[in-house]
DNA sequence: TTGTAGGCGTTATCAC
DNA sequence: GTGATAACGCCTACAA
């Protein structure tokens, strides 16, 4: 389809090597004379010269690709995420390329396989899987591996909040509003966030009711029908807890009206909480530097740079809106730093 | 690194042919001895082979892959769009690249130059360029293309949202909630969708007010602020109508507490819109459909069937709020179709 | 049923 | 300075 080398080559009576050499550019294009330097660059324009990136990193097996493998991009967060990550990456010469598991373990294989057949130079994954054996059994040995999100053990190149830290702001908040007994509406057991985040609510709370589900706004809703039918009044939760935003979201959705509403608490950004008259508390995280640090972790493993890479993990902070600052008696307000 | 067809080849004391055959599977693999056959599968499995896939496709011509090259992944519309049309093409047997222009006129070029050198079999696009010149100059002549959500004429194969037919529904329930005099938030210039809805807006109302910027929430909220200023009292619109939902969330962001807020109007869903105390009025698109029909145009082009294309055209639907029914006296209550 | 050989478009190593 | 020539890993006639 697209012109070729050797098309080149013929069209200015010269070799493959020459039109390479040139095309090439840097200092190996300046070892050719000026005159024939020009008369193929010339038949190059000329032709709509396009070099073939398959047979070129066939050949040097190199890509200047990077995958960022995401387990579900629905999710704003990611999107932001995966935004940011494009931008870094491109001011360094290297393209993205973008895929998604859908928080499927299967695809996740899949695109574990798939993408290193394709010749990428690195990769940034938020996992599925959860074990460093299943999940570098399908990666080549040193392919550039960073994980995001979701720290496994054992594999050192790692971005992730800190997730003792932003449950304790989130709890201290909630302890200081007076809140005892709570609801935890969570994602699925096997994603490792919500079961951690679990886990560490149980630590701080009486928790009074629990509904899980897939993460995301339907899972909120139901929940808080179903904590309708079984409250009763001795164990009114004073929070309903959700382990990420799209839970929270949900729940949100679903409470009308009520004379005494209990606080909603939750992991991430949840749009417009501050118009919200529900009292509402998040603990968000830094995405950009969550971002700047997948791509600060990937840059000298591309680079063949031996250095030694420790896991980053970031704080969070907390945000409140106006009911949940007028609940909880001015304690906290807007913005409470981690 | 990984084995290749030599390695097993040598191992099993074949010929790659052999392999290769063995290996593709199907009516080929079946023309070869089940003793060789099970020899060679073995060993295949023992060494650990995984296709080169660059050079499969450098021979073949072909990689199943697709590309969507969206223009702003973190909005979270595309991140929704991209998941669905993931989906389908995985179904399918493709897998999908998401790349990301940034709204960026050069990125897009850069990656539409740079996707098809690394041999995709086709490309969804949701263009920032707008001529369908600058588009196709860069792209391999017959490469299968779906544009998706912002057409561009001359180019059939494309799946977007009925402008008129949302504009109309939105307008029309504006106007039948006694709305008159309008502020306009508008996105950027280039982009068509944004112009397009402007125009469509100023043919309805009396615009007396305009505030433009990037599509986001950012430029929502100075244009609320602008329009304080600016206000006076006998040209004070009765509602603030926005080209997006990032605009939309915006100027709702930056509405404390007004005695009679305007009507907040805007293109694309919302979040928590039905929360808010004020009146808000969306038309949302048909995110599934435009989907599906962005694979459905993209398949025959990849299967190289000869089918007639035509541009597939949706309409969307109205929505309103608590707070919009009761200021507009009940007239389309919750959703009304479009 | 199986092997040999050529080529996809590049880059890299020799020679001249 | 420039040109053959050999890979990279795979597929696929054409032979045998």
């Amino acid at each position: 389809m697209s012109a070729t080398l050797t098309d080149i080559a013929r069209a200015t009576r010269t070799s493959v090597s020459t039109v390479s050499r040139v095309l090439a550019g840097g200092a190996v294009s300046k070892r050719i004379s000026s005159r024939t330097r020009e008369r193929v660059s010339g038949a190059a324009r000329k032709l709509g010269y396009r070099p073939n990136l398959l047979a070129r990193s066939l050949r040097t097996r190199k890509s200047n690709t990077v995958a960022l493998l995401v387990s579900d991009i629905a999710n704003p967060w990611f999107g932001q995420i995966a935004s940011l990550v494009e931008q870094a990456l491109h001011r360094e010469g290297y393209s993205l390329v973008l895929c998604n598991s859908g928080e499927d373990r299967e695809r996740e294989r899949e695109y574990l396989q798939l993408l290193p057949q394709k010749g990428i130079d690195g990769l940034i994954v938020v996992p599925v899987l959860h074990s460093k054996q299943d999940l570098l059994r399908h990666l080549p040995k040193n392919l550039p591996l960073v994980i995001l999100d979701r720290p496994i053990p054992g594999i050192p190149a790692s971005v992730c909040s800190d997730e003792n830290q932003l449950a304790s702001s989130l709890c201290e908040t909630l302890d200081s509003a007076g809140v005892k007994k709570v609801a935890v509406v969570r994602g699925p057991r096997h994603i490792s966030t919500h079961r951690t985040r679990h886990k560490l609510i149980a630590r701080r709370f009486d928790i009074v009711a629990l509904h899980s589900g897939p993460a995301q706004a339907r899972t909120g809703r139901e929940a808080f029908i179903k904590l309708l039918g079984e409250s009763e009044d001795q164990s009114e939760p004073d929070a309903i807890i959700c382990t990420n935003n799209f839970l929270g979201q949900g729940v949100i959705d679903s409470i009308a009206e009520i004379e005494q509403p209990p606080i909603i608490a939750c992991w991430d950004e949840v749009a417009m909480m501050h118009l919200s008259t529900l009292p509402v508390v998040t603990v968000v995280q830094d995405v950009p530097t969550l971002a700047a640090g997948c791509v600060s972790q990937l840059l000298p493993q591309l680079w063949g740079e031996v250095v030694e890479i420790n896991p980053i993990v970031l704080p969070g902070r907390v945000i409140t809106n106006r009911a949940f600052q007028q609940r909880s008696g001015g304690v906290g307000e807007g913005e409470s730093g981690g």
